[in-house]
DNA sequence: GTCTTTGCAAACAGTTTGCAGCTGG
DNA sequence: CCAGCTGCAAACTGTTTGCAAAGAC
């Protein structure tokens, strides 16, 4: 992520805790940076944690536990959980939501779904159960079409 | 499940059992038993135990753990997740694969997307990707139908 | 100055582990 | 008989909480 959109990140920040009436603090702000700064699609607590101390900063965990879940009620962040027992977050990056991946047991390779599908398929489970989705997780396991053939 | 299969139950936990060479003891039994009875189609090592409680056997928590971590080694539980954060199992049915629920996010229930569904959903994946599935990991987060509802 | 936020340590929940005694084969 | 299993309590991990002191506005 570049450095103006860093600061853009940190603007959207500082907005969004004054339209609620919480303050903004040097944690805060470091918290969301390092989000910001990460290659890492999405971290762990712990993992925010440790790279507080990397930068010499000395943030309690508490804080960590309470700023990242801040972050997620303003809708900075997005708690996503990948493999089980572990929650992570991530940037809540507006145009990007949820995840839907093809999985190929064969070569490895990792699709994304199409949008429009994903779309078809919320339509689909809203209209058969009357459940509406707004977020998900979906993988699917099994044989890209590139294996598929080849394996004929 | 009626009690020819709760029998056949217990019939393929001896058999693994034996065939692994670890015993049969009357924990183990009582403990897949509470899965073959048990209407919900997942339970947590806490709910397990409570089940157990209510039947009058003492059972440690301990051996709960440890039971429920054999069974799935053995492949006759399968562990999921469906709430972050609590672990549960539920009877590894051959026939019945993966995991696919829907979460709301208002009550906090969880409810399993029908099997109909979820063929229906894959073989949309199939023909619209050329990518065949053979086994998924599924979960969308919203509003149930009686949230919808009651909001209004 | 006031009300929020932080850091610390203690509390908690879920899970794992070491060990003495029990038990299935 | 004896290796494997269980119960118990203690240890551990990840997370939450109460409170006094520090900080934002």
């Amino acid at each position: 992520m570049g450095g103006a959109e860093k600061k853009m990140v940190n603007d959207i920040l500082r907005k969004e805790l004054k339209d609620r009436n919480f303050r903004i603090t040097a944690q805060r702000e470091l918290i969301m940076r390092i989000f910001a700064e990460s290659p890492e699609d999405h971290l762990s607590v712990e993992e925010v944690y440790r790279k507080l101390l990397d930068k010499r900063s000395r943030i309690s965990k508490a804080t960590v536990y309470r700023t990242v879940e801040l972050l997620s009620d303003l809708g900075l962040l997005r708690k996503i959980e990948i493999d089980e027992g572990i929650v992570r977050f991530e940037l809540a990056d507006s145009n990007k939501h949820g995840k839907h991946h093809l999985i190929c047991t064969d070569c490895g390779e990792t699709m994304t779904i199409p949008d429009r599908l994903v779309e078809k398929i919320e339509a689909m489970v809203k209209q058969e159960t009357g459940f509406e989705p707004e977020d998900h997780n979906i993988k699917f396991y099994g044989k890209c079409a590139n294996c598929i053939k080849n394996q004929k």
